[in-house]
DNA sequence: GCCGTTTTCGGCCCGACTGTTTTCAGTCG
């Protein structure tokens, strides 16, 4: 059992205990605990074995004991207790923005509802009213929440989807009797949320990997249809096989889709009289000749698309007039912005994060802490800053063949105001702006105070535009366009946070910024080491948003980089300008 | 459930916001 599953148990076992209206401070142990244990860099089956994991801050006697239990059997009865106490429909209801555990608990008490479709009903009914401490507006917004709830069900973030389906392709190709395994579907297309798991493979039967499949851990419900086999990956995704004798690009193509980009290319075989059956007989008359997907563009007198483009919104006609670009790789991005460390709210100090950088490969990182408006956060005030860049000062004399960048995320006070004055947001290399309070002002409100915020000169980069948690928040509403507009007349760079919950800037916003002049920069607002590895997700989106090297700053070296923060800063102008 | 000691019990982060109240509870970041 790999850490995050022991994590999500833990976080799990809290709510249960929240739900069953314990002690919030013993649920609070189990969240500590579930982060202790996600962001450890040790295995955790060996500190179970040498009694080490008592050492950890927050462990203490009863969770070392569940922790042996759980890593040695793969099973907590504890756990398995809780979850028969409370019923499973609580636990989806904790989705539902503006639900929390205890008017869940007051819901369930009185009026013995346990699944969202009741608690629909019941908004439905006018019942929730009733509750002492629920009012109109309260029943209004579970029952907006619940829609959106239902609007997301199903689905699952691209990241977890990506770990899931690598470890399967990859064992399959590892197995004897399977010829080629190639993942497909909107996972191929790198897709933010994706509802399944689509594999192609080519062997002579199906059986043979069903039989690879079955020796797999954490793969249920298989099950073989006729060439199609079916299961489900540990976290519930739906994953689907498509066996035939070999993996044609046919086949390759017409299962990546989208829907959309699939149709302009067959009425544009139409229009120039190619054959065009993807999904009949390869070898019959209706189907194109080609050996690679590659041939099968040529065929309609195009270049290859990349998977990522395919999504239909006028990659065919870019791809005609010869205006597609290569897009941006992970292996040229060389260094990150926007990582955090023990300072603010994150799990590894500033070291550990340098060192963790630097062994990915990285030539520069730039640390950014949470300001001082952030309380939760514990963000930084000005003796902690200037505490902060002296470790960095010390650091860099130590550390070689990396550069460590000083850099700050200032939160955007609600006016547009920065949380620290001029002479303080001087201090830094960079300095990147997010809003972290007030997400519900109207759009016009929302949108000036971030306008107000690019003004300022101290500004580099823009943190998470929108604010989305994908399947848990909608951003707040702010008019992109206008933003980036500013961004790009003030030569702002833009984050694309590649955090697998944010993607923000989204990839169908991209386009517009590069037409504004507007660069991004992929960051992984690491919260411990292990956050550095999101990198790849945030290029996934510059990618689908037909980003290039050059349109990336963090593909830039140490020196040149620097130089581009400078230019983001050297733009002063004051805000009723705008 | 953890922790630390002024050790075996009492405290555990906190401020803003919202909606419900008419002084506060719940949620969120």
């Amino acid at each position: 059992m790999d850490k995050r599953e022991i994590s999500r148990i833990l976080e799990e076992i809290g709510l249960l205990l929240e739900l069953k209206g314990e002690s919030p401070f013993k649920s609070n142990a189990y969240y500590n605990a579930a982060r202790t244990i996600e962001t450890l860099t040790e295995d955790v089956g060996e500190l179970v074995a040498s009694g080490r994991i008592r050492e950890l801050k927050g462990i203490g006697q009863a969770l070392a004991e569940k922790l042996a239990e759980l890593v040695g059997t793969g099973r907590l009865a504890y756990y398995e207790d809780l979850k028969q106490a409370v019923p499973p429909g609580l636990v989806e209801m904790t989705a539902i923005p503006g639900l929390g555990p205890k008017k869940i608990t007051a819901i369930w008490n009185q009026l013995g509802i346990t699944t969202v479709g009741e608690l629909e009903y019941a908004c439905i009914e006018n019942r929730l009213v009733s509750l002492p401490g629920f009012g109109q507006k309260t029943q209004d917004k579970i029952r907006q929440g619940i829609l959106q709830l239902k609007k997301r069900r199903g689905f699952h973030l691209c990241a977890t989807a990506i770990r899931e389906a690598e470890q399967i392709v990859a064992a399959l190709r590892q197995s004897v009797g399977i010829k080629r395994v190639e993942l497909v579907g909107d996972l191929r297309r790198r897709m933010e949320i994706v509802r399944s798991i689509n594999i192609l493979a080519a062997a002579d039967r199906p059986q043979v990997v069903l039989e690879a499949l079955r020796s797999m851990e954490g793969l249920v419900e298989l099950a073989v249809a006729g060439t199609t086999i079916t299961g489900r990956a540990s976290v519930g995704l739906p994953v689907t096989l498509a066996v035939s004798q070999a993996v044609t690009p046919h086949a390759l193509l017409a299962t990546t889709g989208s829907e959309e980009h699939l149709n302009a290319l067959s009425a544009r075989a139409a229009q120039l009289r190619v054959p065009w059956n993807l999904t009949g007989d390869p070898d019959g008359k209706c189907a194109p000749s080609a050996d690679s997907e590659e041939a099968l563009y040529a065929q309609v007198g195009l270049p290859f698309i990349e998977p990522e483009l395919r999504e239909g919104l006028g990659e065919i006609d870019v791809a005609e007039e010869g205006r597609l670009r290569p897009l941006v790789e992970h292996g040229q991005i060389q260094g990150i912005f926007h990582n955090h460390t023990t300072y603010s709210d994150g799990s590894a100090s500033l070291d550990e994060m340098v060192v963790a950088a630097k062994a990915l490969g990285y030539r520069y990182i730039g640390i950014s802490d949470h300001s001082q408006s952030a309380f939760y956060a514990n963000g930084l005030k000005e003796d902690r800053i200037r505490e902060q860049h002296a470790a960095i000062d010390a650091l860099r004399r130590r550390a070689s063949g990396i550069a460590i960048f000083k850099g700050i995320e200032a939160d955007i006070l609600p006016d547009g105001a920065m949380d620290y004055p001029d002479d303080v947001l001087a201090r830094f290399d960079f300095v990147i702006g997010s809003v972290h309070s007030r997400f519900n002002l109207p759009e016009e409100e929302q949108t000036e105070r971030v306008l107000r915020a690019l003004a300022n000169p101290h500004v580099t980069m823009l943190g998470h535009p929108t604010g989305r948690l994908l399947l848990s928040r909608e951003g707040y509403r702010i008019d992109m366009k206008r933003v980036l507009d500013a961004a790009g007349q003030y030569g702002k760079i833009v984050e694309i946070n590649a955090n697998p919950h944010r993607l923000d800037l989204d990839w169908r916003l991209c386009r517009y910024a590069k037409a504004q002049g507007v660069k991004v920069s992929i960051n992984p607002d690491a919260h411990a080491t292990d956050g550095l590895e999101d990198v790849p997700f945030g290029v996934h989106v510059a990618r689908k948003g037909g980003l290039e090297a050059s349109d990336v700053v963090n593909t830039l070296g140490p020196d040149e980089v620097l130089r581009a923060l400078k230019g983001s800063r050297s733009v002063t102008r004051d805000a009723s300008e705008m």
